[in-house]
DNA sequence: CTGAAAGCGCTAACAA
DNA sequence: TTGTTAGCGCTTTCAG
């Protein structure tokens, strides 16, 4: 195993003071040409390559940032991931990532393995936020940014969708198609992602004076076969309607597999939205209606959002919301039969 | 923003030296149990925490792990990650990850970049694996470790599937089912990985004396479209076949549409199976076919297989292939009319 | 049981 | 244009 050479050994070869090798290998001053060439050529025999963490040690710039996630599993996390290391990249930064799987302890490790690394600034996402979080996140000498949740009333930084607006302006979409007769499958009701969606949709439909009956409210897993099971227990129900929103597309698809194995047509008899737009989306025959926002972009924002705290230095409490798309595709019509 | 506090704030407070809090903090030597107190007080109030840098500098051990990966999207890599990520923490080491887009020089720098830091070992997963990715690997004073390609020629540890095997594998399964007449929709043909499965396919298939016309040999880009247009091409073409293998499922999902939208019925016509087992399979009406091998599994060996290298401080060439099961289902079927 | 001091590899201020 | 030196924060002998 060679070793790595440090830059004693360079000037030593050199015959020059360690200075200036680090000022040819910097470019950081005045240098004769000769010398310049002398250590260079040495550099490149040598394969020299400065030990960062020594710098880093000295001017207290790590120029790394530490990642949190809970899981990566799922389209969105992983292109988020694509999104921050772009950013950082364009900037100078490395990332340390570390994956929890939501486990707590996990998450309070990290941030402190993180912290003992020096990271200039940590980006967080977890599946639920807790008070344990905003009080270790507050006591911390360096910036946060939390993604994927609203910590608006913890003012901790933060980037995520537009959930509440988003699942409002779909479920009006389908009402001014006509529809008043509505089923909505949440996602598990500890997330607070999901159940924002769901109060959009409920308040939508509340404000245009409709009622929805409680038999046609269900939560799954975010699952293709959870989506199927609550739909066919609110065709069980026997509470007719005709449209049907879930919180995310794969409950979409779950749901227009149920629907169409009980012979009702999708869309001329029940229409289906789903608040999300990932591959699965496009894996179905039906051109699955869904809501589109980048991941790749809230990665990017929350990275910018980071770098300028740490710039800055000073921690600001901030925020960006990813704008969205609805698109209705295939699987949304207009009510028949009015 | 508060300034991280340093040891010998600490000791100045605590009126002893750096040393005494060095091992009280490390636990690295016999303390008395009066100072040990006072000193745990202070770094109780003060939330001391050691700056590993230094610590790392002195002993030359920075327990950092770099990876550097073309691409994030698709369900693979992540899984890859999160199981990198495990096995790292289970030994005490960090991950420091750098998505390349597959731009080559993005890899190189990275790799540069990873040895300043002085990573002690790299993981590597690239769409092609260049001469430029050899040689450079080769002049490395660190293990490396690639991921997702065969390496064997150059002598480079790695970990992956057995794409040769398994093509070869499915196809004779379906040859046992009675099939005799074979379509192909192939990946990229740049890709390594895709061509040994479809090397292995069409391997099994000359084996057993069957033919096959070019004209039923296709590729595409991985997408549903490009199964769906491939397989669109292979009926225009006019000869006929009973199984159609694409590399990937999400092209498997193309052909059946694609073959459906024909009338043709799958499996009773056609029998269609995917080299890939995603969660796109289970997005599809009909229960796909496929062959599901462990992202996850992959990962943790590759890490396995860097740590151990790290530990022995030698580079001996080693690899792993991951073991895969291939799992027939709807879409699959005994060949009918023999 | 505790402290003084050297050293990890590099940068930057100050001299020469 | 170049070298000397101090110092970044920590660990680790070596003395006491």
């Amino acid at each position: 195993m060679k070793k790595e050479i440090n830059i004693t050994e360079v000037a030593r070869k050199a015959g020059v003071s360690t200075a200036t090798v680090s000022r040819v290998f910097n470019n950081s001053g005045p240098v004769k040409e000769s010398t310049r060439k002398k250590i260079e050529k040495i550099i490149e025999e040598t394969g020299y390559r400065p030990n960062i963490l020594a710098r880093e040690l000295a001017d207290k710039k790590t120029h790394l940032i530490g990642l949190i996630v809970h899981d990566m599993r799922g389209e969105g996390i992983p292109r988020s991931i694509t999104g921050v290391s772009t950013v950082l990249e364009e900037n100078g930064y490395n990332l340390l990532i570390a994956c929890s799987n939501g486990n707590i302890n996990s998450e309070i490790k990290h941030f402190e393995i993180f912290r003992s690394k020096r990271v200039e600034g940590i980006l967080f996402a977890t599946k639920e936020f807790k008070k344990e979080h905003r009080e270790l996140i507050k006591s911390l000498p360096i910036p946060v940014v939390v993604m994927l949740q609203d910590t608006e009333k913890e003012q901790i930084s933060y980037v995520t969708f537009d959930n509440y607006n988003f699942g409002k302006e779909s479920a009006q979409k389908l009402i001014d198609l006509g529809h008043k007769q509505f089923a909505v499958v949440g996602g598990p009701m500890h997330s607070v992602n999901s159940e924002q969606r769901k109060k959009g949709v409920l308040d939508a439909v509340s404000e245009n004076g409709i009622a929805i009956s409680p038999l046609l409210i269900r939560h799954g897993d975010y699952s293709i076969e959870e989506g199927y099971i609550q739909t066919n227990k609110m065709l069980a129900a026997g509470t007719s309607f005709t449209a049907l929103i879930a919180i995310n597309d794969g409950m979409a698809i779950g749901a227009v597999n149920c629907l169409q194995d009980h012979g009702i047509r999708v869309p001329e008899e029940v229409s289906v939205l789903g608040l999300d737009d990932t591959v699965l989306a496009k894996a179905s025959r039906l051109e699955l209606s869904g809501v589109y926002y980048s991941y790749s972009e809230l990665g990017k924002e929350s990275a910018r959002l980071l770098l300028k705290q740490i710039q800055a230095d000073e921690f600001q409490f901030d925020k960006y919301i990813v704008p969205y798309t609805i698109n209705l595709r295939e699987s949304v019509a207009k009510r028949r039969h009015v």
